[in-house]
This record gives C-alpha cells, structure tokens and sequence, in this order.
RNA sequence: GGUCGGGUGGCAGAGUGGUCGAAUGCACCGGUCUUGAAAACCGGCGAACCUCCGGGUUCCCUGGGUUCGAAUCCCAGCCCGACCGCCA
C-alpha cells in the first residue's frame, strides 16, 4: 500500500504512475472519498467528545433524575454518531477498494511499457554453447535418465505435479545445498520456513487468497493456504513487530515449497517442469532501512548472477518494464537462464526475480523500526530475491549440459552433493 | 483434540465498570556531578489520525455484544503457556 498522505497531495503522479503499470484505478475518486470521510468523521468524533463528556458527568452527578437526563443525553449522541459513522463506512468501503487495488510507485529507471519493453541490463556465465548434435530437452533428457516422473505425478496429484528421481532428486538436494551454504557465507540467517501461512499474511505480501484468479491453493475449512513462494512466509515473520535499528538491513533465506494454481496460464509456454503446480525454493528476503533498500536490490540481483556463474550457465538479466510489475514491486530484475531445448532454437526462460518493494509491504504487514533517541517509527523497506527456484534451475542444467553421448555432465559445485561427475555416464 | 491459565507501551508487569492511555521496574533520551565513563540524582519517554495548535478522537490480541460509560463484564475466534491424549 501507498502512504495516503502522499496519495491526497500527489493525486496525479500515483494516476500517472497506475496508468503506466497498466493498473486501473480511479485516484481521483480516491481523493474525494478520502476528503469526505475526514469532514465526517471531524463531526464524529465531535459527537463522540460530546458523549465522553456527558459520560463522565454520571459518575459525578449529584442525584438520580440528573443522572437519568445525562443517560437519554448519553444516548442520543451516541445513535446519531453511529447513524453518521455508518454513512463513513460506506464511503470507506469504497475507497479502501481503490486504495488497495493502488502499485507501488516505480523507480525512475525502469523502463516504461509492457513487458516486451523489458531492457537486458546485463549478461553473465560462459558463452552459449554451440552444439554439434541435436539438441534434446530436458523433457526428454529426465525421460532418458529415469529423473522426472510426470505421469506419477499426475496419477498422485494431477497434472503439473512430478516425482523427481534418482539424479534428479539428488539435484534438488545439491542444489538447496550449494545455495544455503553460499548465502550462509554472505550473512543471510538460513531457514526453513512453513509451507503454509494465514490470508492476511499472504495479502499483505500481495497475493489474493481467493477467488477465480487465485494462483494460491487454499485448505478448506481453515484459514491456510499453500504458499506460492518463501517471500509470504519471510516477509511475514515480522509483521506487526517493530526492529531495531541496529539490526538492520537484516538478511534472511529460506527454503519452502512452492505451490501454484496457475490459473490463467493455460497456453503459455510450459513444457514439462517449466510452469508446475509444486517446486522447491530458496528465496532470500531483507528488511532494510529504506536509505539502504536500493543497494541492497544490486547486491540480490548480484548474488543471483554469482550462483548462476557458480553454475556454469549462461544467462541475461533484464530491467522489467512497468507494465509488467507486480503490485509491491518498485522495481524488478529477472535473470534468464539459457535453456537449448526450449523454442526452436534456445531460448531465454525466467529462473530468478528480484524485487525492491521499499515499504508498500511494510505497510500492510506492519513492519517498523526504532530509531534510537528518536521519536515513533518508520516503515522498513522490504526485499526477495530468488536464490534458486529448482524445478527451473534442473532445466537449464540439464539442457546446458548434455554431451554428444547422451550423458549430462553435473556442475562441479554440486557434485560433493550429488556424489558422482555424470549422469548417464558411458562405459569406459 | 481435551482441561486449566494467559494475551496490557521497546521489554517485564500492575490494573475486575467512571478522574486509566494506563502504576512500577528495565531500556531509551536530556540534564547535574565527573578529566571521561559508570554509579547516583533530576527531568522526559506508546502509536495513529484530526486540529481554529488550546486541544480532540481512536487504540490495552481480533470481531461482536451489554452499558450513559469497558483494559475491566458476556459471546465467538486467533495466538501463547502448562498438563493430559494422539502422533512422525
């Protein structure tokens, strides 16, 4: 959410600001709902001054029949302060409608358009590989090598769920590992958060429980839902607390499961383990003083590059453009791994994101720090950044790295974990 | 899942119907003292919103209810603790 005193004196930059996110919002309406509600409430709380003072005069009244004249008084006031306050409520429905439906604000930088106006800041990790024999995916490279059962996942779960085996398990492990123990080295306190977390966490973050649009399984019958990324269970560790400063910026990681309806999504290109229903995560998370949130971005979207390049695999990072911005962030860098069996030819496909969504959380989720010596609190600043989505991250390891044998060799920071150079490795 | 006990300011903790937005302690800030620090002493110290800058309204887990008036009473929910049951 937005500060609203900053909604009220800058109407036009935040309509200004929806329209090139491509979110419809009516701020101006906003504006005057807003403006309305606090005349009436100025008169509410008159009433109510009015009523606490004739309140007060019971206890010390002389007799009972001024008592009784101060109780009608009492109570008259009181009715018609809750008749005006339900006309406020009414108006406030409404304008808190607008007013959540608001994006954050936009860094200056980011490019404005839709998400083909996307501007590649950066490209890292070796050079794409050329190959001399037809290049397979890693659909039929995890078929070849017994690592992914779809059609057991789908007996299980349906379609979009999967067995990882073999290999392709031990990946998955490598690759948690690999991860944690790189950011662990970078000061990031390692977690495993819960796989589940209540609506009003999940809001807070952005996401919207229920309804048709949902991307987010919810339990029935309680107040849990499946969450879509660690981001929810991070971000939400602290809501309603208030930090110290000291403690700032604070750098968390986590590994969850990540469950995803993905409605909507049909047609889209989602081959395999592309778009699942299920993956495993380790998302990074910082809260930070909001002098600090904007470096911090760099250094996410850095360590992001730095495991890619750990990896062995070839990669762009790109600026997203506004119109591609989800609601909390202020601005978006995605890193796409190359991945050769995807399209045609290869193709560019989205394995990290990192976002700065500076107090837009915060503010919903109540998160504050203390400054020594001074007074109140303030809004941190919030921060996620994928360190490794692994169903993603197994395409483009598989891809990048199958030989002309058949084999497909194993990065060689994951192979402590894997415990073998190869998969599929021929015979000697 | 059951029973009991709890949820109050950054923390601890008092407060069971009206002068309570809330004692006290710790922490924190300012000052005195000191070469400096500590100690001691003095003073200050929750938040949001509105304001004609006098002040006002709201907030004691959340949501309802009773009452002229609720931190305090009633109902529901959520959370925490203890014990019991069940279980990886």
């Amino acid at each position: 959410m937005l500060d609203k005193k900053f909604i009220l004196e800058y109407p036009d930059v935040v309509q200004k600001n929806c329209d090139v996110r491509g979110a419809k919002a009516d701020v101006h309406r906003f504006v005057q709902l807003e403006t309305e509600c606090r005349l009436m409430q100025q008169q509410v709380e008159e009433l109510s001054r009015k009523a606490n003072v004739v309140s007060k005069s019971i206890g010390v009244a002389k007799d009972d029949a001024e008592r009784d004249q101060r109780k009608e008084e009492g109570r008259t006031l009181r009715e018609q302060k809750e008749q005006l306050q339900e006309a406020i409520d009414r108006l406030t429905a409404e304008a808190r409608a607008i007013y959540r439906s608001l994006p954050n604000l936009t860094h200056p930088e980011a490019p404005i358009g839709a998400e083909d106006h996307a501007r590649e800041i950066r490209r890292g990790g070796p050079e794409v590989r050329k190959f001399s024999f037809p290049v397979l995916d890693h659909v039929v490279l995890a078929e070849q090598h017994d690592l992914i059962d779809f059609e057991g996942g789908a007996r299980v779960a349906g379609n979009g769920f999967y067995f990882l085996k073999n290999e392709g398990a031990l990946l998955e492990l490598a690759l948690q590992q690999f991860v944690m123990q790189f950011l662990v080295g970078e000061g990031f306190v390692p977690t495993i958060t819960p796989d589940l977390a209540r609506a009003e966490i999940l809001q807070g973050i952005g996401f919207i429980p229920r309804g048709p649009e949902t991307q987010i399984y919810s339990v029935e019958n309680f107040d849990l839902n499946l969450v879509a990324t660690a981001e929810i269970t991070l971000g939400g560790l602290y809501s309603g607390e208030v930090l110290e400063m000291e403690k700032l910026p604070l750098k968390m990681c986590g590994v969850s499961h990540c469950f995803r309806t993905e409605a909507g999504a049909a047609g889209r290109a989602s081959r395999g383990l592309y778009r699942v229903h299920q993956f495993t995560k380790v998302e990074m998370f910082a809260f930070t003083l909001p002098e600090q949130s904007e470096a911090m971005h760099q250094y996410f979207c850095d360590l992001e590059c730095k495991i890619f390049d750990g990896l062995g695999i070839p990669y762009r990072v790109i600026d997203t453009a506004t119109g591609d911005l989800g609601g909390p962030a202020y601005r978006k860098f995605d890193l796409e791994a190359w991945m050769p069996g995807r399209g045609k030819a290869g193709e560019y496909g989205e394995v990290t994101s990192t976002s700065n969504c500076t107090d837009y959380q915060a503010r919903r989720l109540n998160i504050r720090y203390k400054t020594r010596g001074e007074k109140g609190t303030h809004l941190v600043h919030t921060l996620n950044g994928t360190a490794v989505a692994i169903s993603r991250a197994l395409i483009a390891i598989l891809e990048n790295y199958q030989q002309p044998d058949g084999s497909i060799i194993i990065p060689e920071v994951l192979r402590k974990w894997v415990g073998k150079e190869r998969i599929g490795a021929t015979e000697e």
